[in-house]
DNA sequence: CTGAGCACCTGAGGGC
DNA sequence: TGCCCTCAGGTGCTCA
């Protein structure tokens, strides 16, 4: 489910379970993810002092001078009511609640690292620019990293001949646009998915990150919705797909033109987009 | 440095 | 029913 607004909404809705809280149990499946995951057990009686964002990577700053670094992978879900405990990877119990890692897939990540060391972490050292200023950005143990400017994103591609839609997937260019958002962000911006990125024009790369920023900052909206669906036992999946203009709509009417959304693969996947619209 | 390709893993859905 | 294929929201590695 994660891409970046879905990380978002994923801390904004767990703050007020985990935040200040102790822990009074943590633990795992015993199963690796991306990475094996380390043992937990000796968290119990640590305090959560405060949950902070950078990029995908959730980060729950704990008393013992550590950080609990999370990411969601392609499947993961912070969660309440886990749907099984067979792709259930770490759970993190509370006097009150228990919020728990769930991974079908295993593309998550968690990892327990010493926060002074947090920023340099290879993981998190090359990252670029932030497309939103948030409040999940700050209180992390450096400072607050940079905000996208259509300056950062023009200049950044002058050497990149490759295509602008997987270049703006990259993360050492910007965070937090994955698969979903490329697509939804270029046609946004009228820009065609194949254009080589050092052809980005000033005046384009302008209207992209403004596209950008707005794309994410709606899917966010959005996002707390359908994903308070995982948090809160109550609700169904929200309706958070109605809000996409192409992804995954192949050969349907274009909400602009009627013109049908063209499907196609680049850097291995998915790409939607009008051919009308985003020449 | 860039860029292309592959790898990790499980489950859902379509075609036969 | 079952088998086989393709696809899925991410990221990091290798190799040219």
């Amino acid at each position: 489910m994660p891409e970046l607004p879905e990380v978002e909404t994923t801390l904004r809705a767990l703050k007020p379970l985990l935040e200040g809280q102790t822990l009074t149990a943590v633990t795992t499946s015993g199963k690796a993810l991306r990475q094996p995951v380390p043992q937990l057990g000796h968290l119990a009686g640590i305090r959560v002092t405060h949950l902070a964002r950078r990029a995908k990577y959730l980060l729950l700053g704990l008393s013992n001078q550590h950080t609990l670094l999370l990411h969601l992978g392609m499947s993961g879900r912070l969660t309440t009511h886990p749907p099984d405990a067979k792709h259930t990877h770490l759970t993190l119990a509370t006097a009150t609640t228990g919020v728990s890692l769930y991974d079908p897939r295993r593309f998550g990540l968690a990892l327990l690292l010493p926060t002074p060391q947090l920023s340099t972490h290879p993981l998190l050292a090359g990252l670029g620019p932030e497309p939103l200023d948030l409040p999940s950005l700050h209180g992390l143990p450096s400072q607050p990293p940079p905000i996208l400017t259509a300056s950062h994103l023009y200049a950044a591609t002058r050497s990149r001949t490759t295509a602008i839609k997987p270049t703006l997937m990259d993360a050492k260019l910007v965070v937090g646009v994955g698969n979903i958002y490329a697509s939804e962000s270029l046609f946004r911006a009228g820009i065609n998915p194949t254009l080589p990125a050092h052809k980005l024009t000033r005046k384009q790369a302008e209207s992209l990150t403004g596209h950008i920023q707005h794309t994410l900052t709606d899917a966010i909206t959005a996002g707390g919705s359908s994903l308070r669906d995982y948090t809160h036992p109550s609700g169904q999946l929200g309706n958070f797909q109605s809000m996409f203009n192409v992804y995954g709509r192949k050969d349907q009417p274009c909400p602009h033109c009627g013109t049908p959304i063209a499907h196609s693969v680049q850097a291995q996947r998915s790409t939607f987009s009008c051919p009308t619209c985003q020449k």
